[in-house]
RNA sequence: GCACCCGUAGCUCAAUUGGAUAGAGCGGCAGCCUACGGAGCUGUAGGUUGGGGGUUCGACUCCCUCCGGGUGCACCA
């Protein structure tokens, strides 16, 4: 559609040499009374051409020449837009289209497989997985997956760190409660992990271990605690995920950075290129000569470095790896990092335009009208695995979804865990099961059968407005998926899914599908399995699923 | 104090990334089941888009400023 008026309009706009002048777009007009599309070249061109608008597309609109097959009208409107509409059998025969290669419907190619990159969760192992983290890996996973479908060539990843300070806390805290099952006044640790997750891992290791583990060395009884530990919160975490649908394929460790020297290389670098410097016995980056406005410490005066630097290095190894695209998904805490990580990006002399933040913003959860208060230091947080227990995955993916990624997110247990219209998710799901009960339905009567070949469909007969209203959103799907992975932000296909849905449920109540006129009848069997195509593909990328019964 | 995010209908949020009369859901009010799923549909009320300036043919969207809420700030991650 776009692309046939794009021909037409500059074929117009060459032969009267406004050519290049401007830049020119099609959208569909908010309100149907302007048409299916409209653009607003002559606007643009305007100012260049020192011309009024509206006399501009006159002169455009006199030298157009459309077919009158697919375009029924071309008006200009306001301030000058020129607004073109379609027949309504150019969009009815595009069923056919849909239903020709229904698991591909929505897919296009503007990745060009493009090696693409999406770090998301990547939570230490020091804990269970919290609400906040659950949002990341809906958002994550979905962004993952509409790249996919647009295109890319996409690897999830997680980062984890098994090393650190917090690491030592996990074993010493473990260890702590270890002692404690064979005496109570053995002290924990003042800053140790408070949660009960803590005091079940000691009992597993205790059930592996018996006692033998009290008359160890400390050392050695705490390697093995962080360990024991580590492994135990790792499955954990891998096992929710996986209850999410979440699956990623490379999991990398930064202590991996250290052992190969990679940390030592990117000093070396920053340093050749002068962007480092030592000063009070640690070493800094330049950021200043970045563009930021202080410079950061990378190894403090003791040795370690700071998290900046393997960041940095983390990143550095993206690019090495040969991805073109880096999307990171950060919760809202991570804010501050960003910068600096992709100003040591820059220094190394690697683009930082290919590296895509999302950040997401945190997660309220409300029980009947009142927040759920939680505290992480007194460990009284909801984890993300009971909140799967209560409300399902499906509504847990979906709720986190529902919300621009930069919105605070307001998560409703009562309305989640309702079974009503109320519920978008239901509401969404509902839609697709009811149009498999009338596929049932009309198999059974002998209408139809799911072998019949659709190529033969009288789509003209579709008439009604709420079936052309039903067509036209349901072929906006490719570009609405396309949208949603450029610009990060899948909470729009829950929106465009909810528009579907709406779309259905009226044409449902407005036209009967299964009817004696056999070739209406199965002129709008076509249209429901394409929209039962669309709602099936949607929750697809969405990662929810779509039931042929409720 | 500085940086980032948010502020839109009673509540929770959208708004085609600068387009035409700012839209949904919930809640309120009034309706719709003798045929394919009422987990649905129809109608109605509800707004100075936090305030004020600016840029533009055009601003919820961009710039400045103020107010209110959130997050972050270190040789912690």
């Amino acid at each position: 559609m776009k692309k046939y008026l794009t021909e037409k309009v500059s074929a117009a706009l060459r032969s009267l040499s406004y050519e290049g002048l401007a830049k020119m777009t099609f959208e569909k007009p908010k309100d149907k009374v302007y048409g299916d599309m409209t653009t607003n070249v002559a606007m643009l061109l305007a100012k260049s051409a020192k011309k009024n608008p509206r006399s501009l597309a006159q002169e455009i609109v006199g030298k157009l020449d459309v077919d009158p097959k697919y375009v029924s009208k071309v008006e200009i409107a306001g301030p000058g837009f020129i607004n073109f509409r379609f027949t309504e059998e150019f969009f009815t025969a595009q069923i056919g289209f849909i239903l020709q290669n229904p698991a591909t419907f929505g897919r296009t190619d503007i990745g060009g497989g493009k090696k693409t990159q999406v770090e998301y969760v990547s939570a230490n192992p020091t804990g269970p997985l919290s609400v906040g983290h659950g949002r990341q890996a809906a958002i994550g996973d979905t962004i993952a997956n509409l790249l996919i479908w647009a295109g890319y060539d996409v690897t999830r990843e997680y980062y984890y760190n098994n090393a650190g300070r917090q690491m030592r806390m996990l074993a010493e805290s473990t260890y702590a409660r270890y002692r404690q099952l064979f005496d109570p006044a053995i002290p924990f640790p003042e800053d140790g992990y408070q949660g009960d997750y803590i005091r079940e891992i000691a009992d597993d290791l205790k059930k592996e271990r018996g006692d033998s583990m009290v008359s160890l060395q400390q050392e050695e009884a705490l390697s093995t605690c962080k360990e024991f530990a580590e492994r135990a919160l790792f499955e954990a975490i891998k096992k929710v995920l996986a209850r999410m649908g979440v699956v990623h394929d490379v999991f990398f460790n930064e202590d991996s950075l250290y052992s190969s020297g990679k940390i030592q290389e990117v000093i070396q670098e920053l340093r050749a290129k002068d962007l480092a410097y030592d000063l009070d016995g640690a070493v800094w980056l330049k950021t200043t000569a970045l563009g930021l406005g202080q410079d950061r410490v990378i190894v403090k005066s003791t040795g370690e470095p700071t998290y900046r630097l393997p960041d940095i290095a983390y990143h550095r190894e993206k690019f090495k790896r040969g991805f073109d695209l880096i999307v990171d998904v950060f919760g809202a805490d991570h804010i501050a990092t960003i910068p600096d990580v992709l100003a040591g990006v820059k220094a190394l002399g690697y683009d930082p335009e290919k590296v895509k933040v999302v950040i997401h913003q945190f997660v309220t959860l409300m029980r009947d009208g009142e927040q759920v208060k939680m505290s992480k230091r007194l460990a009284n947080f909801v984890t993300l695995d009971e909140l799967i227990d209560e409300v399902g995955s499906d509504a847990v993916r979906f709720f986190f979804l529902m919300r621009s990624t930069s919105s605070h997110l307001e998560f409703d247990l009562n309305l989640a865990k309702e079974q009503s219209e109320k519920n978008p998710v239901y509401y969404l799901q509902y839609a697709h099961a009811r149009i498999a009960s009338i596929l049932r339905f009309a198999e059974g009567q002998g209408t139809f059968s799911m072998e019949d070949s659709f190529a033969n469909i009288e789509y003209n007969l579709l008439k009604g407005s709420a079936e052309i209203a039903l067509v036209k959103l349901l072929l906006e799907f490719p570009e609405t998926v396309e949208m949603c992975a450029i610009s990060f932000e899948p909470h729009r296909l829950t929106t465009y899914l909810h528009d579907v849905a709406t779309a259905f449920h009226k044409f449902y109540h407005e036209h009967r599908v299964v009817i004696p006129e056999i070739e209406l009848a199965k002129a709008r069997l076509a249209l429901c399995l394409a929209t039962k195509t669309v709602l099936a593909n949607g929750c697809k990328i969405l990662g929810i699923s779509a039931p042929e019964r409720m």
